[in-house]
RNA sequence: GCGGAUGUAGCUCAGUUGGUUAGAGCGCUGGUUUGUGGUACCAGAUGUCGAGAGUUCGAGUCCCUUCAUCCGCCCCA
């Protein structure tokens, strides 16, 4: 390491891309908070089995893209890649079957051993929710349409579609696969070299594919829609009713799959195309399995999780600091008078900058950079007088007022 | 993991077919008479030209390697 750097896919996350960062949290957080959902943290490594055994281990996540390590008791453990296992194992552990449903939001650092690119980092956030032990639709139609207005809440409903699509159940889940695999069999030599390897180890992705070689043997291939059972078929029909009555926009996308084995019937994915190849925004869908997977019981599940940095992009207008007031003293005998009124503003609730050195020009400067809305100018004639001068940075208006009605002064 | 592009001051970039002490704008620092900013004017600082090796009398400019970023694929948030 030639230059201080830090590690590739991993960055400084601060001034202007830190607020806008903290804004998407605390905009999702409020949100899910009407609905009843409280924070979780889970830790940020887990026993390696814990996201091997549960996302599916031929999904790329599994195979290539997590960061493990042994510690030195000789533990395999992982930096997680994505935050539902960890929230479902947490879920397990704790026993809290026994009060259903369980709602939680969470956020924080997930780690995936990718190339980077805009939009796609090695350690990256993600905002998420999960709601166990619904398995009706209306679960799924009240977690999209928070997803909806967390989105709306930050202005991006306009350059965000929401596609959704149905797995189905187990059943009808295979029923595809077998019927799908059959087809794309027939048709192996036209499919691209990805989309062959593909028809091993994960055939639902070739849908998917931005090849025009598989995108022509796709149009023809079997609707998953057709293999939904008639439960599937009543589960998808009530979700996208639901929906249709909120007021919801989506588009059913039949060709939408997601990467990793744990969902069943709804998935769902809110999209931009503002961001280059990596579009998706937000993402999720039911998993009605992955419970029972780690040994926890019958209980369904579903939940999504967005990107954090990527909304953060999509943000245009910067988020602005709260404007200070600047206490500004006049010559070295005011300071500590200049400090005591800088200490009973903030305690009164202001956001206060005191000027710590310099001239008054200088402090004046100071004062206008970081944006200050007032300044008090305390110098050696209110000192005197038991006074202030208080300007409107705005106007450039002034008046000498007395210390005592200072705080009534700027409410 | 594969393919392509880029890498010059804090930021955005210029730098001609290789030729002396590498530039601009913004920002930063100081000043335009001693208690008044946001506009204006004046002055100033700043770079191992991503790193390393090579070709050459001479490399920011050419070759190679490496690191990082960006774009596409894979995959995904």
């Amino acid at each position: 390491m030639d230059k201080v750097q830090s590690v590739r896919g991993t960055y400084d996350l601060y001034g202007a891309t830190k607020r806008k960062m903290k804004k998407v949290i605390s905009t999702g957080s409020d949100v899910v908070e009407k609905y009843g959902f409280e924070e979780i943290e889970t830790p940020i490594f887990e026993f390696t089995e814990v996201f091997a055994r549960n996302l599916g281990d031929t999904s790329d996540i599994v195979t290539k893209e997590m960061y493990c390590f042994e510690d030195k008791g000789g533990d395999s453990l992982t930096l997680r890649p994505e935050g539902t296992a960890g929230v479902v194992r947490a879920f397990v552990s704790n026993g809290m079957q026994q009060n259903l449903p369980v709602k939680f939001y969470y956020s924080g650092p997930m780690f995936r051993y990718e190339r980077p690119q805009k939009g796609r980092q090695r350690q990256f956030t993600q905002f998420g929710v999960e709601l166990l032990g619904i398995e009706t639709p209306q679960a799924d139609i009240e977690v999209i349409a928070m997803a909806y207005e967390f989105l709306e809440k930050l202005g991006l409903n306009g350059q965000v579609t929401v596609e959704i699509n149905s797995l189905g159940d187990e059943e009808s889940r295979n029923a595809y696969r077998t019927k799908l695999v059959a087809y794309l069999q027939e048709h192996y030599d036209e499919l691209s070299e990805d989309s062959k390897n593909r028809l091993q180890k994960n055939p639902l992705r070739i849908l998917d594919s931005k090849e025009e070689c598989d995108k022509a043997v796709v149009e023809n291939a079997p609707l998953y829609a057709d293999s939904l059972n008639e439960a599937s078929q009543k589960f998808f029909a009530d979700v996208l009713r639901g929906l249709d009555n909120l007021g919801i926009k989506y588009r059913i996308n039949n060709r939408l799959v997601r990467g990793l084995d744990y969902y069943s019937h709804t998935v769902f994915e809110l999209t931009t195309d503002k961001l280059g190849a990596q579009g998706t925004v937000l993402a999720g869908g039911r998993y009605n399995g992955l419970v029972s997977q780690m040994g926890g019981g019958d209980v369904a599940g579903i939940g999504w999780a967005c990107g954090v940095e990527r909304l953060s992009m999509l943000l245009e207008e910067n988020v602005d600091l709260p404007r200070p007031i600047a206490v500004i003293p006049v010559g070295e005998d005011t300071n500590d008078k200049a400090l005591e009124i800088a200490h009973s503003l903030r305690l009164a609730g202001f956001h206060v900058e005191q000027s710590y050195s310099g001239n008054m020009k200088k402090r004046m400067m100071k004062a206008n950079k970081v944006n200050a809305a007032k300044a008090v100018i305390i110098g050696s004639d209110e000192l005197a007088n038991n006074t202030v001068t208080l300007k409107d940075l705005d106007s450039g208006e002034q008046k000498t007022i007395s210390q005592s009605d200072l705080i009534k002064e700027l409410q």
